[in-house]
DNA sequence: TATGAATGAGTCTTCATTCAT
DNA sequence: GATGAATGAAGACTCATTCAT
């Protein structure tokens, strides 16, 4: 009467998708209107489910809220890690090895999904202080360190000069991203892509004048 | 018990600090628990008014808020731009003049009421698009604009190297804000101010690295 | 413009009247559907006012329940202590005079709205302990008391014979109550007057044959 | 891994068990919580069983209520009638007789269940007038019925004096459940049995000075 | 003018009940 | 027959806003 292990499958993918349904509408409603003002009738409609049924997976708003922050921005972490890869670890080609990074890492961070996790954490860092802290210690102090790392081992093959390699690495995102938040009403506004480009090549121009070890190059 | 106009500036004065008072008590309000969640009851209550006294003077709730956050910015920007006054002028003194700015505009940011409205319009950027345009033209874009010429003189002056005084402006805060957002959790949790000082004095220092006209000093 | 104090009389006996509504309604409602199925919409409806209204006046459902089986026990109970004074206190008459009080007693234990408490506080008992505490200590236990000093009164002078008075008046109330709850379906029914009445003869009899000083008279 | 009729009957025996997990705990929930605020969750998952399983055997939510209350009353109402059939019948040792019969009817009384039972049936007489009558015809009623009848056979012996034996076996058991329920708040509360004890000895030695042929025996 | 009281609309959440497997 | 998932209906409670005084 079956087909056997495809029908459960089947039936088990209904329930992943309606799961996953659920928390992309949830975050595109929260994203919209923020986390207060976004009722689960307004979901559940976005989601195509009863309203019950958000319950029955998530619990509670206050939960779905939680779960709906920390995938989303474990997704965009993840994505912001993998840039890191494409790092230049030569002298050569390192200003347009930088400038490829810079360029990538405001995709990441102007990545529609990505300010909209930014600003609802926040627009509530007061409610769920706690949350704000996992999801920066999951994502942004990681990736910190990692380009700390990186600017280390460039600094230490005599490619820049650099003392304190967190610091610069703070102040590297800082130039880059610089006026993001502003051009885009922290996110609540597109953005041009044009540019964003020319402000990060100019944070890496600074970047390079202030830390190359001939001017840059 | 007095006659005459002295009866009606009292009561005046009364009307006014009760408006005051309804101003600043939301103020307090929003900035704890939010736009959404804050409710006119708690407002009245903080303000020791009664709930339609609040209709009476501002309106209705949206506008309340509208008239806490251009009121508390433009007191906010008002403090910032001073600290230009002591913007320096000349190559002698350039490095301790530039800390000394840094240093208040951290203090100017890290303002408890100021870190508020921040945090606020961020919060509701999406609800109150136009309020967060009127009151970053009001304030960061015109400190921008006086920060950039002031940056320019010492170009001109050839105390620094600049091309693009606009940017350059950007950058400087960029550098001496850096992680101020990240250290306090966006303003909702107290900051060391020694660990600002020294991220003010590290962007100090960049700067200089990438815009001091003989290698800083 | 006004008539001065009838007018603030006028809209305090507003409020007061809407209050009285509300409990009323409320009894009404509880005494109809139980506590749990008993909504504050029907609550609202019965009483003419909207549903913010009684948590204006009463706060939540448990407390409005509270207010109302209180205020309601306490009417009731003042009902039942008043008999008392009829109380017989000579051996003249002492049948006649038991009879009687033993008559009034049974009307106020069907007195609808006492039926009603009792039916709410025995089904309630488990979710509001306190309440039944509260509302027995403040009526039956002192009804008992003072129904235990009477007949103690007439021990004393010779006309009954009774060892504890407080256990004969237990009885007493036993013997004069007796199937009354089976007869009425615990209140849910209207019961028969001269049924009751036959009762509460009988038991006086019955009381009397225990501990009448000479057989009854 | 069985054949036959071997796996039926054991497939029988794991349907009634079930069924009788699933009465029992909703015996157990619903004097825990009352009828309303017991959800079919609840039940479920103290009876072990998946919701819609308790559908398959009972029904409905009020269909389950009634079965509950018919099934444990009638055990209850057992137990109490197998009592009677230590009721004396002679005048030698009626009192100690009439203490044990007594007794046992206050331990058939206080049990657990049979509070439970009373307790929802009495929180429920409105919702469920029908179920009320059926259960005292099949309860109460037949023991009252045959309580009379013992009482006039020892009544025809000249053992005791007694007009109208219904009424007398009523006024019985009123004195010796007295203050039962008020002990025990309705049921809710663990109850000293030697109280009871006393209470019951008290009512018999009432009983006796009301009835007994020469002042008890 | 300032306020106590009233309300219509809307929020989160729960529940009895039913499908699909 | 037993179950996990889904849902329509309903309930307690809150809030911004408006009258009447």
């Amino acid at each position: 009467m079956s087909v056997g292990d495809t029908e459960k499958s089947t039936s088990d993918r209904g329930r992943l998708d309606k799961r996953r349904a659920i928390v992309e509408a949830a975050l595109r409603v929260f994203a919209r209107v923020g986390y207060a003002q976004a009722s689960l009738d307004m979901i559940a409609a976005e989601a195509g489910v009863a309203k019950p049924t958000i319950y029955n997976h998530l619990g509670s708003k206050e939960n779905l809220f939680r779960h709906v922050m920390t995938e989303t921005a474990a997704r965009a972490n993840g994505k912001t890690m993998e840039v890191l890869e494409s790092f230049p670890v030569e002298a050569d080609g390192l200003r347009p090895g930088l400038e490829d990074v810079a360029g990538k890492l405001v995709a990441c961070y102007t990545d529609e999904q990505s300010q909209a996790v930014r600003r609802l954490l926040y627009a509530e860092a007061v409610r769920f202080p706690d949350l704000f802290d996992q999801v920066r210690a999951s994502g942004p102090d990681q990736f910190i360190e990692a380009l700390a790392g990186r600017l280390a081992r460039l600094a230490n093959a005599g490619h820049l000069r650099i003392e304190d390699p967190v610091r610069a690495a703070n102040q590297f995102i800082a130039l880059v991203y610089e006026e993001l938040p502003t051009l885009s009403t922290f996110g609540s506004r597109p953005l041009d892509s044009r540019d964003a480009e020319k402000v990060a090549v100019a944070g890496v121009d600074t970047f390079l004048r202030a830390f190359g070890s001939s001017g840059g190059s």
